[in-house]
DNA sequence: AACGCGGGGTA
DNA sequence: TACCCAGCGTT
């Protein structure tokens, strides 16, 4: 009770003006709810925005085709929430007569919604008891009580749960979520944090025994992986140039790429010549090869750095199934592939 | 239970 | 560098 209690009165003082709170909307909420996972607020936040702006309700949403909600996500990561987000809307425009589930356990059932999201959504349309927790809530509560199960295996998120479930406001639990959270990602922030003004400091394990450097503990993850990936820019006699969607399992499922070669190691020129003359696209066909980026760039993910080479391929006839270089800015790429994009000049 | 999945920000 | 972010789906 005095958690919950001394919570809402540090939010009132210290919550953010965001769009998301002027409404309780459920379209807009989930919305919302989507785009920050994972995601900062200062990242998420224009995103919202044009969501909002083009598609102002779940109907025009699921109107929209995969390709335009996928280019409006371009650059914001993790696309699978994107295609979870356009296939919930499908279902729940043409299935739910665009209402949406008002409970935890329907909610849970939709793509892309889990735990946290219907807890989320849950506790701040419907005001239902479903306490959240996401990595601000472990900070907060790992730190305030001094816990330290590791928040990534199975029996921390069930023990954080618990105590969520258990510190919530029961007769305010929208605001309590929103207000932890908010407490987590302003103040009790993962490095210097504000102790000194911080209103649970008293109480506050991991401060009075100095631990707020070593928790929440988290398991470390594996390293990421290098690849060398290898884009051929085609440039043919009619100024058209050869786009890819990439399908199937991994990175950037439905966005579009130049035609990639993967290569076991970083290849220069002469090796990378070679193997490009074994490329479907160019048996037959004389080629003028050359190396956009002297410097390999290396293109960070959580989990696979990318080691990426861009290499020029001008051809002296049309290639089939081409399209203008001035297209190309209206396909969803990945951000690596949108930055060269904006930086090459293709004439 | 472990892993794959983006891109940007902070210290 | 290393870590983190209003996590979820697949295996």
């Amino acid at each position: 009770m005095i958690f919950s209690k001394t919570l809402n009165h540090w939010y009132s003082n210290n919550k953010r003006d965001l769009p998301w709170r002027q409404t309780k909307d459920p379209y807009r909420i989930w919305l919302s709810e989507i785009i920050l996972q994972q995601t900062q607020v200062a990242q998420g936040l224009p995103y919202y925005s044009k969501f909002v702006h083009e598609f102002p309700s779940v109907f025009h949403l699921a109107q929209a085709e995969e390709s335009d909600v996928l280019k409006l996500w371009q650059g914001l990561g993790y696309y699978s929430r994107a295609r979870n987000l356009h296939t919930t809307a499908k279902y729940i425009a043409s299935e739910l007569n665009g209402v949406f589930p008002t409970i935890y356990k329907d909610l849970l059932k939709l793509k892309g919604i889990g735990d946290y999201t219907a807890s989320a959504i849950a506790s701040i349309c419907f005001n239902k008891v479903e306490a959240v927790v996401d990595g601000n809530v472990y900070r907060v509560l790992s730190r305030y009580f001094g816990i330290d199960t590791p928040i990534n295996l199975s029996k921390g998120a069930k023990e954080f749960k618990e105590l969520a479930q258990e510190l919530i406001d029961k007769k305010n639990p929208a605001d309590f979520n929103q207000a932890i959270m908010e407490f987590g990602a302003t103040q009790c922030r993962p490095q210097s944090p504000d102790c000194n003004i911080c209103p649970f400091n008293k109480g506050c394990i991991a401060f009075n025994e100095n631990k707020i450097g070593e928790l929440p503990v988290k398991i470390k993850s594996a390293k990421a992986k290098k690849k060398y990936f290898n884009f051929l820019v085609f440039i043919d006699k009619d100024a058209k140039t050869i786009l890819e969607k990439r399908v199937g399992k991994g990175i950037w499922q439905n966005l579009y790429q130049f035609p990639l070669i993967e290569t076991a190691k970083s290849l220069e020129f002469e090796d990378f010549k070679l193997a490009v003359k074994k490329h479907s696209l160019l048996k037959e066909v004389s080629f003028e090869l050359s190396l956009y980026n002297e410097d390999v760039i290396i293109h960070k993910l959580s989990h696979q750095h990318l080691y990426t080479k861009f290499w020029i391929v001008k051809v002296g006839q049309s290639l089939p199934n081409s399209i203008p270089i001035n297209k190309i800015r209206t396909y969803a790429v990945p951000i690596l592939i949108g930055n060269f994009i904006e930086h090459f000049n293709f004439n």
